[in-house]
RNA sequence: GGGCGAGUAGCCGAAUUGGUAUAGGCGCGCGGCUUAGAACCGCGUUCCGCAAGGAGUGUGGGUUCAAGUCCCACCUCGCCCACCA
C-alpha cells in the first residue's frame, strides 16, 4: 500500500471534480431541492481566515452528506467586495480598487478550491460588479419610490481619520468599529432606510423560523420591544394644590412611557430631555429660564464619548415654578430636564420612582428627592400547606471586627444563616429582633442603623418540619460592646454562633431571604427593583396585589394607555465613499420648487401612498412616487438606466467637508433631471457595504439574469434558504438587514416568501493559541495555506471540526494538529487489512452505532464527538487482524464528507470506478445498534459497590437478583434488608437501605 | 448596569438530557521496534492511600434512591449591548 502523500492525492481529486463539474447546481434534476448559504467572504488582502474554514468546511460536510441523501443541493458562494479595507489600501497605493478586488478574490478562489470544499463556482457573485450592483442599485429604488428611503438631517457618528459617517451599529466603545479611531457627533443629511416599519415583524417573525434560540434572543433584544404604558402627567403651576380655588394658568399635559406602570404611586418627580418641545413653550413659566436653558446648551455640546467619560454621575435641573400632578395619589411632583433620559425613547420623557430604578435613584440621592417603597420583594418559592407568620431577620455587624454574626445550624437545619425569628403578641420588630438576639447569641448592646421594606418569603422550616409564608423585615445593627447575657441551653446545642467576614457571609448564607437582607444591608443595594413577582404596597387600594396584575389595572385607572416601544432606529444608509454602490438619485431644484407649491396648494398630508398621490397630483400633470414627494427635488435614475456605475476617480479620499470623492468627478455628477429635463446633480453618497449582502443569497439562484434580480420561478423553487450559517458576530446587523431586506421584497411582490432564511447557526471563533483574538497587529494569525501545505487539506478539515464545540469559541492548537493526521495516516494503513469475506459480529455492532452517531452528530453540528468517533471506530478496527471490505468501505463513505480526498482515494484503491461522494449514505439497522451482554452498575445508597454483566434481555427480577447477591453489595448492605431497590433498565440497579 | 453563555484532568474537551464522571485527542511516563533518531506499536496517566477504602465536575445550600446535569444564592471568566424608562 502507498503511503499518504496528501498533497498528491488531493491535487489529482480536486483536478477530477473539478474536471467533472460535479458540484456545479442541476437545474434540471428532479430530486428535492436543498439550499445551503454560508456568509460569503470580504476578499481582504489578508487571505483567508481560520474562521471561514471552520463554517464553509461544516456546512461543505451538510452539503456533501445531502447529496449522499439523495438531495439536489445548491452550495454557492461569492465576494463581498465593497468597503472600507480595500478603499484605504487604494487610498494608499493609489491602485483602483477595483483592481485590489480582483487580485484578492483570485486569491480567496485559490485557497477555498485547496480545502476541497464542494461550491458550485459558476454561479459565483461579486458585489462590486455592474451587473450585481444593478439590481442592489434597483432595490433601493423600490424603497425610495414606497417612501421608505428618506433624507434626514440628523446628529450622525463622524470618525475623524476615516472621515466617513457611521450607524450608531458601527460605533464600538465611541470608536470606529473598523479603524478604532474617535468619533464625533456632526450634523449631516443622510439617506435613511425605515427599518422600523418592520420591527413588529421583524420580531414576530422569528416564531415561524428555526434559528438556534440564542440568536433569536440577541434579535429581539437588538429590536427591543418593550411593553408598557403611556400615562399623561398634568402639569401645573407651582403650589397648584394650596392654591385649588385660585385660578391657575392651564398648562400642557406630557406624555411619559413606563414599563413599570405598577410603580406609578411611587413617582416622586419627573424628568424631560433636554430637546423635548414642551420646554420652549413652557419658558413664560420657569423662573429659571437661564440656568434651563445653561444646561439645555451644555448637554448639546457634549458628544457621546464626554457623556461617558464623565461617569455615571447624573446632571440635571428643576424647572422652577413649574411641577406635574401623579395621576395615581394626585401629589404634586417637581419637574426636572436631565440628560440621562433620551429624546428618543419612547415619548422624551419619564415618570420617576428612585425606590424601583437605579437611574433615577441616584439623580434623586443627589438631588434629595424622596425615595417612595410601593413594591415589596418577594422570595423564595410558595409550597402547600403553609402557615403564615411575621418575623424579622437581624444582621449584626461588628464595626471593630468588621465581620458579622451568624449562626450555623448545620447541614440538616439549612446551613448558615443570620439571626431570625417569629414576632410574638404586641411586640415590634425590633423588639423581636433585641430579643432574639439576647437569646441566641447573648449580644445586648446594640444600635439600629436601617430597617428594610417588608419582605413576602417562602421557605420550609426543618427545624419544625413545616412549611412557611412570612412577612419578614430586615433590621441591621451594630454592635457597640461585646456585652452578653447568658444564652439558653437549648441554643448552645442547636447552632454555632460564628463571626464571620461580610464577604464570606455573603458566598455561603444559605436561606434566599437572608441573602436579600444581605445584599441590602451590606451591599448597599439600596433601591429594589423586583420586575417579577413583587407585591404592591402604599398604593391606595391596589395595595396588595401583585405588580403583574397592577400593570394594567394602574394604566386604567389613571387613563393611560398600554403600549409598544422599541429600542431599534432607522437605518442610516449614507456612506460618503467612494468604493460602494452609487445611490441612483439625482437632485433637481426645479423639481423641488415644483413640489413646494404642490404643497401649498394641494394641503396633502405626509405620507400619501403612490396611487392617491398620481390622483392628487393628476391636476398637475405632475406623477410622483411616495419618496418623491418625502424628499422634495430628488428624482430616480430611471430603471433602465440602471445600473449607475461608479465613475473613474483618481483619487480616492474623501473630501475634508466629508463629501464622497464622486462629488469631484464634475461630469459625472452633473446630468440632467429624468422628470423635467432641467439641470441635476447626481447624489454622490454611496451604500453602506451591508446593501451588497442584504440579497445576495437570491442571485446566486439566477446568477446571470439581466432581466429580475432573479427568476420568480426559480426562487420559488429555491427559496427559502434551507440552512444558512454564520458567525455570531453578524446575527443582529446583516441578519436584520436581510430580513428586512426580504420581507420588503416580498411586499412588493419580487420574491414569493416572507422570510429568507429557515434554519440559521453560528460557529464560533477561532482564536489565536493563548485564546486571544488573532489579529494581524499581534501577530498571530494562522494561515490556512501553511497547514494545508504540511498537514493536507483533510487533516485541517478534520482538526477544525474536532477541536472543540462548533459553536463555542476555541483556542488554535498547532500541537493537536498531529492527532487527526495521524487518524488518517492510520486508516490509510488500515485499507491493506480490509478483505472480503472477513466478517466480525461485534466489529458489526460498532458500525451502526457509529453510522447512527455521525449522522445524528453531523444534524446536530456536533461535529467534534463525530470525529472522535471516527477515531474510535478506527482503533477498534484497526486492533484487528482483518476487517471486512464491506465494514471498511461503509467507514470510508462516513468519513467522506469530512475527508473527501482521502475517503475518495481509498475507494479507488479498493478498485471502484465510481466516486465515493456518489454512494449513498449508509442506514444503521436497529437491531444491530444492541449489545448481547450489558454493564449493569450496582449501587448502594447512591454509591458504585458493583458491576454485573447480564444478557441485554434479562428481566428486571433476574438482574436484581444477581445485583444483590454480589458479595461486595452484601459486604455493604452489611445484613441489612433493602427498603427500595430501583433498576434503570440497561443502566444500574440502586439499593436503598 | 442589563442580556446571553461558560466554569469537568497538565491542556482541548466527552457524558445517550437526572442514571457507572473524565470517551476521543494533545501532552507526559514506561516498554517494544530501531545502529540511532523520527515515525509507528503496546501499556499507563483525576487526587489521597501500601491496601481496604475515601475524596472529587468554580463555592455554599436545596430537591432526589441517584445531581456535572434540576432549583436558590454567590464567585470567576467570555461575548454582546449599555443612561432604552
Amino acid at each position: 500500500m502507498e503511503p499518504y502523500d496528501h498533497t498528491k492525492i488531493e491535487a489529482k481529486w480536486q483536478k477530477r471534480w473539478e474536471e467533472e463539474g460535479r458540484y456545479e447546481f442541476d437545474e434540471k434534476s428532479s430530486k428535492p431541492k436543498y439550499y445551503l448559504l454560508v456568509e460569503f467572504p470580504y476578499p481582504s488582502g489578508e487571505g483567508l481566515h481560520t474562521g471561514h474554514v471552520r463554517s464553509y468546511t461544516a456546512l461543505d460536510i451538510v452539503a456533501r452528506k445531502r447529496r449522499m441523501e439523495g438531495k439536489n443541493v445548491l452550495y454557492p458562494i461569492g465576494w463581498d467586495a465593497f468597503g472600507l479595507p480595500t478603499e484605504n489600501y487604494a487610498i494608499k497605493t493609489k491602485t483602483p480598487p477595483a483592481v485590489v478586488t480582483r487580485e484578492n478574490t483570485d486569491n480567496f478562489r485559490r485557497q477555498l478550491k485547496s480545502l476541497g470544499l464542494s461550491f458550485d463556482w459558476s454561479r459565483e457573485v461579486n458585489t462590486t460588479d455592474p451587473a450585481y450592483y444593478k439590481w442592489t442599485q434597483w432595490i433601493f429604488l423600490q424603497f425610495f419610490k414606497k417612501g421608505l428611503a428618506y433624507k434626514k438631517k440628523t446628529l450622525i457618528n463622524w470618525c475623524v481619520d476615516c472621515k466617513i459617517g457611521l450607524a450608531n451599529e458601527e460605533v464600538v466603545d465611541g470608536a470606529c468599529e473598523r479603524c478604532g479611531g474617535s468619533t464625533e457627533k456632526r450634523e449631516k443629511e443622510q439617506w435613511m432606510l425605515a427599518i422600523t416599519k418592520y420591527a413588529d415583524r421583524l420580531h414576530d417573525d422569528l416564531d415561524t423560523v428555526d434559528y438556534e434560540e440564542r440568536i433569536k434572543i440577541q434579535q429581539r433584544n437588538w429590536i427591543g420591544r418593550s411593553e408598557g404604558a403611556e400615562i399623561s402627567f398634568q402639569l401645573v403651576a407651582s403650589g397648584f394644590q394650596k392654591n385649588l380655588k385660585a385660578k391657575t394658568k392651564k398648562l400642557p399635559a406630557i406624555k411619559v412611557f413606563t414599563t413599570r406602570p405598577d410603580t406609578l404611586f411611587g413617582a416622586t418627580y419627573m424628568v424631560l430631555a433636554p430637546d423635548h418641545e414642551i420646554i420652549e413653550n413652557l419658558k413664560s413659566e420657569i423662573k429659571n429660564w437661564d440656568e434651563v436653558v445653561r444646561y439645555i446648551v451644555v448637554t448639546k455640546k457634549k458628544t457621546e464619548i464626554e457623556r461617558t467619560a464623565e461617569g455615571k454621575e447624573k446632571t440635571g435641573v428643576r424647572l422652577e415654578g413649574v411641577t406635574a400632578i401623579n395621576p395615581a395619589n394626585k401629589e404634586e411632583i417637581p419637574v426636572y430636564v436631565a440628560d440621562y433620559v433620551l429624546k428618543e425613547y419612547g415619548t422624551g420623557a419619564i415618570m420617576a420612582v428612585p425606590a424601583h430604578d437605579k437611574r433615577d435613584f441616584e439623580f434623586a440621592a443627589k438631588y434629595g428627592l424622596p425615595v417612595r417603597i410601593v413594591i415589596e420583594p418577594v422570595t423564595g418559592t410558595p409550597l402547600e400547606n403553609e402557615e403564615k407568620r411575621t418575623s424579622i431577620v437581624a444582621l449584626v455587624y461588628d464595626p471593630k471586627k468588621k465581620k458579622v454574626l451568624t449562626l450555623d445550624w448545620g447541614k440538616a437545619l439549612g446551613g448558615r444563616l443570620f439571626i431570625g425569628g417569629g414576632l410574638e403578641e404586641g411586640e415590634s420588630p425590633e423588639a423581636a429582633a433585641r430579643r432574639e438576639i439576647r437569646e441566641e447569641t447573648g449580644y445586648v448592646n446594640l444600635k439600629l442603623v436601617a430597617v428594610s421594606e417588608k419582605i413576602h418569603h417562602h421557605y420550609f422550616a426543618h427545624s419544625k418540619k413545616v412549611a412557611r409564608a412570612i412577612e419578614a423585615t430586615g433590621l441591621h445593627f451594630e454592635l457597640l460592646d461585646d456585652a452578653k447575657e447568658e444564652t439558653s441551653l437549648e441554643a448552645n446545642e442547636k447552632f454555632k454562633v460564628e463571626w464571620v467576614d461580610p464577604e464570606e457571609a455573603g458566598r455561603t448564607v444559605a436561606d434566599e431571604l437572608h441573602h436579600f437582607v444581605f445584599n441590602k444591608f451590606m451591599r448597599h443595594e439600596l433601591y429594589s427593583c423586583h420586575e417579577e413577582g413583587g407585591i404592591l404596597a402604599d398604593s391606595g387600594t391596589f395595595t396588595g396585589l401583585s405588580s403583574e396584575a397592577a400593570k394594567k389595572k394602574i394604566t386604567e385607572f389613571v387613563g393611560g394607555n398600554m403600549k409598544v416601544t422599541y429600542k431599534l432606529r432607522d437605518w442610516v444608509f449614507s456612506r460618503q465613499r467612494y468604493w460602494g454602490e452609487p445611490i441612483p438619485l439625482v437632485f433637481c431644484e426645479h423639481c423641488e420648487q415644483c413640489h413646494k407649491k404642490l404643497k401649498e396648494i394641494s394641503n396633502f398630508q405626509f405620507p400619501i401612498s403612490e396611487k392617491e398621490s398620481k390622483i392628487k397630483n393628476s391636476k398637475l400633470k405632475i406623477e410622483a412616487s411616495e419618496g418623491e414627494l418625502l424628499n422634495p427635488g430628488w428624482v430616480p435614475v430611471p430603471e433602465s438606466e440602471l445600473p449607475l456605475e461608479l465613475p473613474e476617480v483618481g483619487v480616492y479620499t474623501p473630501t475634508d467637508s466629508g463629501e464622497s470623492p464622486l462629488s469631484k468627478v464634475k461630469n459625472w455628477v452633473e446630468t440632467t433631471c429624468p422628470k423635467c429635463g432641467g439641470t441635476a446633480v447626481r447624489e454622490t453618497d454611496t451604500m453602506p457595504q451591508w446593501a451588497g449582502s442584504s440579497w445576495y443569497y437570491l442571485r446566486y439562484i439566477d446568477p446571470h439574469n439581466d432581466n429580475a434580480l432573479a427568476d420568480k420561478k426559480k426562487l420559488e423553487h429555491m427559496m427559502p434558504v434551507d440552512w444558512y450559517n454564520g458567525g455570531m458576530e453578524h446575527t443582529t446587523l446583516h441578519l436584520l438587514y436581510s430580513r428586512f431586506w426580504h420581507k420588503f421584497l416580498y411586499d412588493i411582490g419580487a420574491v414569493p416568501h416572507s422570510e429568507p432564511y429557515r434554519k440559521r447557526t453560528s460557529h464560533g471563533m477561532i482564536l489565536a493559541e493563548g485564546g486571544e483574538k488573532m489579529s494581524k497587529s499581534k501577530g498571530n494569525v494562522v494561515n490556512p495555506d501553511a497547514i494545508v501545505e504540511t498537514y493536507g487539506a483533510d487533516t485541517l478539515r478534520l482538526y477544525e471540526m474536532f477541536m472543540g464545540p462548533f459553536e463555542q469559541a476555541v483556542a488554535w492548537s498547532e500541537k493537536s494538529i498531529v492527532g487527526p493526521r495521524r487518524f488518517l495516516e492510520r486508516v490509510f494503513k488500515m485499507a491493506g487489512k480490509a478483505k472480503d469475506g472477513a466478517r466480525d459480529s461485534e466489529l458489526e455492532g460498532t458500525l451502526h452505532r457509529a453510522i447512527k452517531k455521525v449522522g445524528e452528530d453531523v444534524e446536530r453540528m456536533r461535529f467534534n464527538t463525530a470525529v472522535s468517533e471516527f477515531m474510535i471506530l478506527a482503533n477498534e478496527m484497526d486492533a484487528r487482524e482483518a476487517i471486512g471490505k464491506g465494514e471498511f468501505e461503509t467507514f470510508l463513505k462516513l468519513l467522506a464528507p469530512f475527508a473527501p480526498h482521502a475517503a475518495e482515494e481509498l475507494w479507488a484503491r479498493l478498485g471502484h470506478k465510481t466516486s465515493v461522494h456518489d454512494e449513498a449514505w449508509p442506514a444503521y439497522d436497529e437491531a444491530k445498534l444492541k449489545r448481547a451482554m450489558i454493564k449493569i452498575a450496582v449501587q448502594v445508597n447512591g454509591k458504585v459497590r458493583a458491576e454485573i454483566e447480564v444478557s441485554a434481555e434479562a428481566p428486571e427480577s433476574e438482574v436484581k437478583a444477581r445485583a444483590l447477591a454480589e458479595p461486595k453489595v452484601a459486604a455493604h448492605l452489611a445484613g441489612k434488608e433493602p427498603a427500595r431497590v430501583i433498576y434503570v433498565p440497561g443502566r444500574l440497579v440502586s439499593v436503598v437501605t
